[in-house]
DNA sequence: CAGATGTTGAGGCC
DNA sequence: GGCCTCAACATCTG
C-alpha cells in the first residue's frame, strides 16, 4: 500500500548514487525531501562556520531543489530543530516512514538517536543507508578485529581484505513521488533556501567554489577526464603553490557535503585503472579516497578523537597556548610570508593544498608555536569549505605528531619548503598584494631586504608587513626536544592493549637509554671510514645507509 | 631483535 | 632530481 515518506537530506546533497532516495520513492503516494535549518543554533555563535562554507551549503541546496524539482519534485527547508521539525511532519503529513543516510559525526549519531525514538513514538518507520563512505566503517572494524587500524598500510590491507566497495546506487526514477501541495507547512515562500544575509553574515562569501550536485559532476568528469593525469597522480608529488590550476581535484568540499558519491568516485577511478598502469595508494588518487575512509573509520570508532584529552590514540604533549601567536597565526601575520600567503587563502577561498595546510599546521605546532593543534582544527573548521570533522581532526594529529606520524623532528621550514616549489613567490603576490613587488630574493624572507629595498617595494618589514614572530631555527629546535621529552614520557593509552594495559592514563615508555649514543658514534664512523663506495649504489638503497653492523651492542648494560 | 619502512624535511652535494 | 646525512620515533617483518 502506497503510503507518505520523507527523505531527510543532511549530508548527501545529491541525487546519484543515493540509496535512501530511492528507498524513500518506493512504494510512496506522497515523497516529502527535507532539510532542517536552525536559524538559532547558527546565530549563538556556538557553530564554526564562516560564510564560505555556509554558502557553499546554501548553493548545494538550491542545486538540490533544481535538481528535484527537474523531477516533479522539489526541496523543503525546514527552519527549526529536528527534534520539533520532524515530529510535526509526521503528523502533519501522514508520514510512516523516515528515510536518511547515515553520519557517523558524533553530533549526529546524538541527534539521530532522538529522532529515531521521536519515529518510533510516531509509529513512523525509520529506514537509514551507509552511503557517505566506501563502506560500513563499524564492518572495516569488525574485520579488523574489534579496533581500528592505525596505519595506513593496515588499512589499505585491510580493504583489500574487504573487496571492492558497493557500486552507486542506480539513478532514481524521472518522475518522483510528489508532494501533495496542500500540505501543511511546504508553501514554497516558507521552504526556500535562506541567503547567507538572512542566516545573519555580514560579509559577503569570497571562495572561487561554487556548491551543489551539478557543480560536483562537472568537475569530476573534468578531473578523470585525463586518464593519464589520473593514472599517474602521486600525491606528495603535487604542487601546493599552484593556484591557478590547483595541483589536486578540489573536490574535498563536494565529498564532504555529499555533492559527490565516494563510491562513484571510487568506481570510476577502478574503471580508469583498469585501463592504465597506475600509481597505487597511499599517494594515488584512489589512495587520497582511502585516507578519508581511514579517518571515517579511525575518528568514528575512537572517543575524544577531536580532542588530546581522553583521546586514547593522542599523544599528551604540553602543548602551550599564546595569544599573540595565535592570533598572529590565524589572521596570517606571523612575518613569514609562505606562511601568511596560505591562512589568507584559507579565509579567501576555503581550501588550500594538502602541503600548504602541511606548512601551517606545523608551523603552529610541533613546527614553532606549540599551540595545541585543537586551537588550529578550530580554525579550519570555521574556514575550510571541505571541512569534515573526522578528516579534519585526524590530520591535525597527524601534523602535530599527535597521533599516526611520530617524526617530529622532521620540520617543515617556513621559508625553504614554498621555495621549491615557487622560488619566485608568484603564491605570496597573489594572496599577500602588499609583497607584490618584493624582489624574488626577499620574497620569503622580507625582514632580510635592505630598508631601501624595501621602500622601493613600498612594503616596509615592521610597518607594512609584520616582522617574524619567531626565529625558525631557534623555535623548531625548541619545539623538538620539548616533544622529545614528551614522548619519552609517556604513550598513548592505546599503545597499552599490547599487553592488556586499557587504562586512559599514558605509561612511561620502557627503554634502555644507554647504548643509543654508542650506537650513535659507531655508525658515523663506519660510515665515514669503512663503508666500500659500490655499497652505495645497492640498488633502492635509498634509506639503507646505517650499514652493516660494525657496532657491538655487547657492553650495552641493562 | 635488527633492519626496513613510514604519503609529503632540510640542507649539502653532485 | 637523486642521493646522503642529520638525529631519531613506531611498527612490521623475518
Ligand atoms: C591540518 C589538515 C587539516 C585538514 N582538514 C581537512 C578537512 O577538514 N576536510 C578535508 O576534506 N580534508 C582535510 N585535509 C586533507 C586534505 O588536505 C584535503 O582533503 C585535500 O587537500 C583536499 O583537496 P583535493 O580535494 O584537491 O584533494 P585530492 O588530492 O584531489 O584528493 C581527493 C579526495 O581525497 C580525500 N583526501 C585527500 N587527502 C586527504 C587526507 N589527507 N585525509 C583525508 N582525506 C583526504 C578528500 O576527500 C579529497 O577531496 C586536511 C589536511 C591537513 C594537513
Amino acid at each position: 500500500m502506497a503510503t507518505n515518506t520523507i527523505l531527510w537530506f543532511r549530508k548527501g546533497l545529491r541525487i546519484h548514487d543515493n540509496p535512501a532516495l530511492l528507498d524513500a520513492c518506493n512504494n510512496a503516494r506522497h515523497m516529502y525531501p527535507v532539510f532542517i535549518i536552525d536559524p538559532h543554533f547558527l546565530k549563538s555563535g556556538s557553530y564554526r562556520v564562516g560564510v564560505n562554507r555556509y554558502n557553499f551549503l546554501l548553493e548545494s541546496l538550491q542545486d538540490l531543489d533544481s535538481r528535484l524539482r527537474e523531477r516533479g519534485s522539489r526541496l523543503l527547508v525546514m527552519r527549526g530543530k529536528p527534534e520539533d521539525v520532524l515530529p510535526k511532519a509526521f503528523k502533519d503529513w501522514d508520514v510512516k516512514r523516515l528515510c536518511y543516510e547515515v553520519d557517523t559525526e558524533p553530533y549526529a549519531m546524538a541527534r539521530d538517536e532522538v529522532v529515531k525514538s521521536l519515529a518510533s513514538e510516531a509509529c513512523v518507520d525509520v529506514n537509514t543507508f551507509i552511503s557517505h563512505t566506501l563502506y560500513d566503517t563499524a564492518e572495516l572494524v569488525k574485520k579488523n578485529g574489534g579496533r581500528p587500524p592505525l596505519t595506513m598500510q593496515a588499512f589499505t590491507k585491510l580493504v583489500d581484505k574487504m573487496g571492492d566497495p558497493p557500486y552507486p546506487a542506480t539513478d532514481p526514477p524521472a518522475k518522483l513521488p510528489p508532494l501533495s501541495e496542500d500540505a501543511p507547512g511546504t508553501r514554497p515562500e516558507d521552504t526556500c533556501v535562506p541567503t547567507w544575509q538572512e542566516m545573519g553574515f555580514k560579509a559577503p562569501p569570497s571562495t572561487l567554489f561554487k556548491g551543489g550536485e551539478t557543480e560536483a559532476l562537472k568537475r569530476f568528469q573534468m578531473s578523470m577526464s585525463d586518464a593519464s593525469w589520473v593514472a599517474a597522480f602521486e600525491k606528495p608529488m603535487t604542487d601546493p603553490s599552484a593556484f591557478e590550476k590547483p595541483a589536486t581535484t578540489v573536490l574535498s568540499p563536494y565529498l564532504k557535503f555529499g555533492c559527490l558519491s565516494a563510491r562513484l568516485f571510487h568506481a570510476e577511478l577502478l574503471k580508469v585503472y583498469k585501463q592504465k598502469k597506475h600509481t597505487e595508494p597511499p599517494v594515488s588518487l584512489r589512495g587520497q579516497v582511502l585516507w578519508r575512509e581511514f579517518f571515517y573509520t579511525v575518528g568514528g570508532h575512537t572517543p575524544n578523537f577531536h580532542k588530546m584529552e581522553g583521546n586514547p590514540i593522542c599523544r599528551q604533549i604540553d602543548w602551550q597556548d599564546n595569544e599573540e601567536h595565535f592570533n598572529a597565526w590565524r589572521e596570517g601575520r606571523t612575518g613569514f610570508p609562505w606562511i601568511d600567503a596560505i591562512m589568507t587563502q584559507l579565509r579567501e577561498w576555503g581550501w588550500m593544498h594538502h602541503l600548504a595546510r602541511h606548512s601551517v599546521a606545523c608551523f603552529l605546532t610541533r613546527g614553532d608555536l606549540y599551540i595545541p593543534w585543537e586551537k588550529g582544527m578550530q580554525v579550519f573548521e570555521e574556514y575550510l569549505i571541505d571541512q569534515d570533522h573526522f578528516v579534519n581532526a585526524g590530520n591535525w594529529m597527524w601534523l602535530s605528531a599527535s597521533a599516526f606520524f611520530s617524526q617530529y623532528f622532521r620540520v617543515y621550514s617556513p621559508v625553504a619548503f614554498g621555495k621549491k616549489y615557487d622560488p619566485e613567490g608568484k603564491y605570496i603576490r597573489k594572496f599577500l598584494p602588499v609583497l607584490k613587488d618584493m624582489p624574488t630574493k626577499y620574497i620569503y624572507e622580507p625582514w632580510l631586504a635592505p630598508l631601501e629595498v624595501q621602500r622601493k617595494a613600498k612594503c616596509i618589514v615592521g610597518q607594512d608587513y609584520p616582522r617574524p614572530i619567531v626565529d625558525h631555527a631557534v623555535a623548531s629546535k625548541a619545539c623538538i626536544a620539548r616533544i622529545g621529552v614528551a614522548y619519552r614520557a609517556g604513550r598513548p593509552s592505546y599503545a597499552g592493549a599490547d599487553d592488556g594495559e586499557t587504562e586512559t592514563a599514558s605509561k612511561p615508555v620502557k627503554r634502555k637509554s644507554g647504548n643509543v649514543k654508542e650506537k650513535k658514534a659507531a655508525a658515523g664512523a663506519a660510515t665515514a671510514e669503512d663503508e666500500p663506495a659500490e655499497a652505495k649504489k645497492a640498488k633502492g638503497a635509498k634509506r639503507q645507509k646505517k650499514i652493516t653492523e660494525t657496532l657491538k651492542p655487547s657492553s650495552d648494560s641493562s
